[in-house]
DNA sequence: AGGCTGCTTGATGTATACAAGTTGGGTCAC
DNA sequence: GTGACCCAACTTGTATACATCAAGCAGCCT
């Protein structure tokens, strides 16, 4: 097996998205290649390449002569996002309740009762982490790798954004409970109502946007 | 106005995708930095920036340390892709028959009547383009531009095969046929007969898949 | 004879140097 | 005081040089 050995380009785009889904970085922050390339003690051109990978996944917006930001995502433009996540979400539920072999099955069951115990011990941090766990695990039993790696990729993308939403109060059990519909559908093989009530878990995420984008920090959205 | 000045990285890549469309770079094909910072006169830093372009929408494969070669596309991941397809554009006829300005659908039946034109010359370059031009209006009058640039990025990423596709003999003019079926849905603003066409449309692609396989030169599928 | 080890070669990954464009501030004219 | 213009510093785009690693081959050991 041939032992795989991650350039200092990619190790940069890993920290950096790391510190973008942490907040650490926040939209609309400028991305200096030369203090980058200071802070990770390397030199200008592994951050550039790193820079435009995260470009290519729309994380960071690089324009010629004049540097690269943090992607700053307009309202209607995060609109549109959630529309199609809702829909290829769906899709992932559908073909899961399709394809997914019993340990699928079986995991997806464990991974939403993780959830739950995060949710009894209002755990934020952990139920957000649980939550992609459980996303993840339905993107995969579509037995789809295109359809998962585009659905992971949009979800990338507005994670910056999800993530103080679940800090509205309440939203938390809501979405558990959501996701329980959604797994019982999937165990009881019925592809179309696991789409349906996925595409509405995600909508809801949409529909409140009235009050979600109330609690998003000034210069998120342009 | 700033004047927009492309980098010469940006020129590459169009180059190197008109190149892969054309069919003058095949799958498989190596791409070496240097031969090609010779052949258009650059140094390697803007071909490898435009490799990583090309890397980050699929259409290359760069592996450490290993070069980069255009993607040589498996068949199943070609099924998942077709799969995808159907879905994405079937969302874009929908949302484009509830959207579409009148303009917008004016356009359209002249595409399409554009389409017949080159069907009825059986120019088969011409229905080529002009099948791309009907299919990206449809995309854009979803009025959803992260839709569209999806939609898009796949169509690409599949334009090496679905190429070869169009020469199975009867094929274009179904294809046509099947258009005409999808614009009337839409102009009628029946939105899920709209969905429901264009998913049938895309997916006979991958229905007729034995049909298909046999049509593309040894190497193209792995 | 067959397979393994080490070198050789050539490519890619990284660093640095140079060129070109953009931004910001300061000065001058009004 | 305000506006425009110009210059300078800084940032990015490109070129080139150096370091590092992966295939290929030759020779040796088993």
């Amino acid at each position: 097996m041939p032992r795989r050995s991650p350039t200092r380009a990619d190790q940069l785009r890993r920290a950096l998205e790391e510190d973008i889904f942490a907040g650490t970085l926040k939209p609309g922050d400028r991305l200096d290649e030369q203090s980058l390339a200071h802070r990770f003690e390397v030199s200008r051109t592994p951050v550039r390449e790193a820079l435009r990978q995260l470009s290519a996944s729309g994380l960071v917006e690089v324009r010629p002569r004049q540097g690269a930001v943090v992607s700053v995502i307009t309202l209607p433009r995060l609109v549109e996002m959630f529309e199609v996540m809702a829909e290829l979400e769906a899709m992932c539920a559908r073909l899961a309740a399709r394809r997914m072999s019993d340990k699928e099955r079986a995991d997806l069951k464990r991974f939403v009762d993780e959830c739950e115990d995060f949710e009894k011990k209002t755990d934020l941090e952990g139920y957000y982490a649980a939550n992609k766990v459980f996303h993840d695990a339905i993107y995969d039993g579509s037995h789809n790798e295109v359809l998962a790696d585009m659905t992971r990729s949009l979800h990338r993308r507005t994670a910056p954004y999800r993530r103080h939403q679940l800090n509205r109060p309440g939203r938390i059990s809501e979405s558990l409970s959501e996701h329980k519909e959604v797994v019982d559908a999937i165990l009881a093989y019925d592809a179309d109502q696991a789409g349906r009530l996925m595409a509405r878990h995600v909508n809801v995420q949409g529909d409140v946007f009235t009050d979600f984008i109330s609690t998003l920090p000034t210069g998120y959205v342009a």
